[in-house]
DNA sequence: ATTTCATATTCGCCTTTGCGAATATGTACA
DNA sequence: TGTACATATTCGCAAAGGCGAATATGAAAT
């Protein structure tokens, strides 16, 4: 994203959040609830720098937010105020629920979670809101 | 957008494609149907390469074709055949018309098209669909 | 206080993208 | 044929964005 009017700052901000691969498997893991960035790094595969960099975009974008418990950072999807951007952002969702790759990334997101002998580095790591135990 | 795993390349290029302001103009501007290049440069008010560039990456997305007419070329959009994909597409050139700058896009297309001494650089040029006499 | 662990940020490097300027293509018409 | 006009592409540059590696921050535990 370039400058551009100011008016459509936000929406170019908007648009660009999802035109990035990580971007968009991050916040098909969100779908349905908080994630610990531990997770991210887990089910991605990938160096904990990067996933941080593409939640600090997401942020940017106002797409997530952040809460911090103790060491952990967990982050969830963030509705946009309009109600465009809105209907968008759950069709975009709507749309990564249904893709095979992604839909491996979920599956991925609760073995890892629920394994009786998770990763040593994940030992002790809060769950995702969406698989502890209600 | 940068290398990614081909199964969401085409999504990729999707968003990428609408992560720019130059190119949402554009998209607005052929909201009510095809529209000339003579037009797009004339109501954007920037030069004609840059107009060319930007309609060739809506073409490679898939978002817009092209027809010609003599040394005239027409754009019009192009529904995606994703389902998910044409939705959002949809909620975005709503989103275009509520914008006021771009509403403002749309009259100086109307002014310059329906003036009785258009620009020079436009006597004779193809009027756009929706503002042909029917 | 120091160490440890989870996360965030910074730093080069490289690729992509947008830009204006120049040039190429393609059509119509003399 | 050649000329004129509309549009497309190419080129060189500058800015933005993604990456791995290294480093910084911040909370907890010893």
């Amino acid at each position: 994203m370039t400058k551009s009017k100011r008016t459509f700052g936000d929406e170019l901000l908007f648009f660009s959040a999802l035109a990035d691969y990580t971007r968009l498997r991050l916040l098909n893991l969100m779908g349905d609830g908080e994630v610990c960035v531990c997770f991210f790094v887990e089910v991605l595969k990938t160096n904990q720098p990067k996933i941080s960099r593409h939640l600090a975009y997401l942020r940017r974008a106002r797409m997530v937010a952040a809460r911090r418990e103790g060491k952990w950072m967990h982050y969830r999807i963030v509705e946009p105020p309009d109600p465009h951007a809105a209907r968008i952002f759950h069709e975009v969702r709507a749309w990564l629920k249904e893709d095979a790759d992604m839909r491996r990334d979920r599956e991925r997101l609760v073995k890892v979670c629920c394994a009786p002998q998770p990763p040593i580095q994940l030992r002790g790591a809060p769950r995702p809101a969406s698989l502890s135990p209600s």
